[in-house]
DNA sequence: TTGACAAAAAATGTATACATTTTAAATTAG
DNA sequence: CTAATTTAAAATGTATACATTTTTTGTCAA
């Protein structure tokens, strides 16, 4: 595999487990040290990961690992709360049983799954979303989608909570399936919308708490 | 300035004058030696371009100018209608009149000058937008908002009908500060929603009939 | 002590050289 | 002649060396 790629899913893990505190400058030199790669490799990963929120820019030399803020969080649903049952309204009418299935298994394996790291969570959660839009037809907004869900990842390593919403998470998700299934997709993406503002908000309240405290 | 920023404009100036032809595909070492400098310069600029819709991947070597579609642009412009209007509707609350302005400077200016080249017209028409949604208070959403117009900009350079245009885009940015100015956000959200379907339907309504003819 | 200015250190930008991968061509077996 | 395999060319990935910019440090004068 490409040097890039690996240092790419490196450092996004370290910065999600807080191996790099939020708030550190990284500079070009030190992660080519500490990663044993050339400042090459160091600035393609940098740049590709400050295009998805995981690091920015801080001033003229070095790159900032980014805080949390209620406020970014909240930021993000929205978007969420504002594309995605847009997304699935377009999907509904090209989809397909095949991707239904997909869907499914996917649900299934993260159901199963218990014991996951944050890490892998926010992935799968995407990937099944994902599955859901894909036949949208609509490149630039699942692209759009992707990156807000990578930010929105970036949340998931620092709240603990996230387990606690699993089982309500997976319910709402088998719910979703079942609706598109049976072609209630009015319902469905009712049901999408209100899963979408459950979760954005109780993350932010969850953020809100740890900020005061 | 850095090389690498002076790349990036020259480049993105020269796909959208057609000086390189949609479908071609562009390697570090042509481009290198067209603009006289090293493939590191190249590489940075191409992923910045990339990331911005100017240069699209092509397997596993090389990136691609990407054609134009009817359909890829009224996806953006249903992006557009999707964000921008939530973007005034959050920016309203804190807008300055200094912002105000600043606007009307804007929009003045781009009155003023006739004959601007497409390059700048879609700048200019993004910085005018940009300053209403500036005090929204919400980076990411400012930073998609940003690569849409990018993105839609791509299109400027290629449809000529524009100019006959401008004239209406205008008077309606007037109105649309007018109504700010007024206090009449209601309103003015609901002008902006036109203002951009309207814009949006006359680009797609073009390329339309360029694509069957 | 404080402020500005100069020098040194450190960081990023850039070019060249080399390694690896990918693509294309050419050759050969069927 | 076709298809598969090998070989050469061309492209990108990576490392090192050098240049430029930025930051920091330290010095000196007010």
């Amino acid at each position: 595999m490409l040097k890039k790629q690996q240092l790419y899913h490196q450092l996004k893990q370290d910065i999600q487990l807080q191996h790099w505190a939020a708030g550190q400058v990284l500079t070009q030199h030190q992660l080519a040290r500490h990663y044993a790669v050339s400042r090459i490799v160091v600035r393609d990963a940098q740049h590709a990961l400050m295009n998805e929120g995981w690091l920015v820019a801080h001033g003229k030399a070095g790159m900032q690992v980014p805080g949390f803020s209620a406020a970014e969080a909240e930021e993000l649903c929205m978007l969420r709360l504002q594309l995605e049952p847009l997304a699935l309204q377009h999907a509904v009418a090209n989809m397909s049983y095949s991707q239904l299935g997909q869907a499914e298994d996917l649900l299934a394996y993260i159901t199963a799954s218990n014991s996951l790291a944050p890490y892998q969570r926010g992935e799968l959660n995407w990937q099944f979303h994902h599955t859901l839009y894909q036949s949208c037809a609509k490149p630039h907004l699942l692209r759009l989608l992707a990156q807000l869900h990578q930010q929105v990842a970036r949340y998931l390593g620092y709240q603990e909570q996230v387990q606690a919403y699993a089982d309500t998470s997976a319910a709402e998700h088998a719910e979703l399936l079942s609706l598109l299934r049976h072609g209630k997709s009015g319902l469905a993406v009712a049901l999408l919308t209100r899963h979408i503002a459950e979760a954005g908000a109780l993350l932010v309240q969850w953020l809100q708490k740890q900020q005061s405290a």
